[in-house]
DNA sequence: TTGCTCCTCACGTCACGTGAGGTGGC
DNA sequence: TTGCTCCTCACGTCACGTGAGGTGGC
């Protein structure tokens, strides 16, 4: 598959999936005129990418973290070094956090747009009370 | 309190102390040397737009939703445009994908660890099954 | 003076977005 | 030819990090 299809089976912008591959996650094939080949498996590599991205990781980490996250039946736990356990229980940690973080912002958005339609409702000229952020 | 012992307070370095400033979102005022100078209520303040910017919210909307977030007794929802109504709920579900990705990637890492644990405690050589992303 | 904090540039970085200008295939 | 996709530069942006070079207060 092309660039085009890759990115709308995955949400990536062509963009993306060229400096994910400049960064050496992803290194499609090429056909003769130049243009880029995906295989299927691809798919699902690129949307852990973007989770990874997305979490707040680097990308010089993703690729450290990558080869632990696919085909399981294959990964050889003695090959990861200790340096790795550090850095993904590190990355765990942050990204616990992130996630409260995230829940509390998302209920205190949550509650002032329930605010918002019971106003709406009711009328105009409410105030509203609502859940602390902090 | 000066940028020093908010940055302590925060958990936010000096330097975006100063960004967040150049953004708008906070305006502390300056003593005579041009020392900048931070009321309490600051800290609370900065925490939220901390965490507004971790959940993947530009500044500029930051300064938007700010408002929405404090002093809960005295919003007038009547001055709430529709706007922002618009904004926020795009914005609560984006932070929704987003929790469920960080979710599912922190379980998936956590999986991984634990069978590094068990590879660890049981000696080495062995393969490791966790759970799948994407 | 020493050591700490603060100040303002100002350049670097990382993960993007967005063109410009050109080619390839139906 | 038209319309679509792809290509490579290459500059812009946003939220930072990191100095350089200098000042203020104990």
């Amino acid at each position: 598959m092309r660039i085009g299809e890759l990115a709308k089976m995955t949400g990536v912008a062509p963009r993306m999936l060229r400096y994910y591959e400049e960064q050496g996650l992803i290194t499609p094939r090429r056909l003769d005129n130049g243009y880029r080949v995906y295989d299927d498996y691809l798919i699902d590599r690129v949307k852990k990418i973007r989770g990874l991205i997305d979490s707040g990781i680097p990308t010089r980490i993703v690729a450290d973290i990558l080869p632990c996250l696919g085909k399981p039946q294959t990964i050889v736990v003695q090959n990861a070094d200790p340096e790795l356990h550090a850095i993904l229980a590190e990355e765990r940690d942050r990204m616990n956090e992130k996630i409260h973080f995230l829940i509390h912002n998302r209920d205190a958005i949550t509650g002032y747009l329930e605010a918002l339609e019971k106003a709406a409702a009711t009328g105009p000229a409410q105030e509203s009370g609502l859940p602390q952020t902090g």
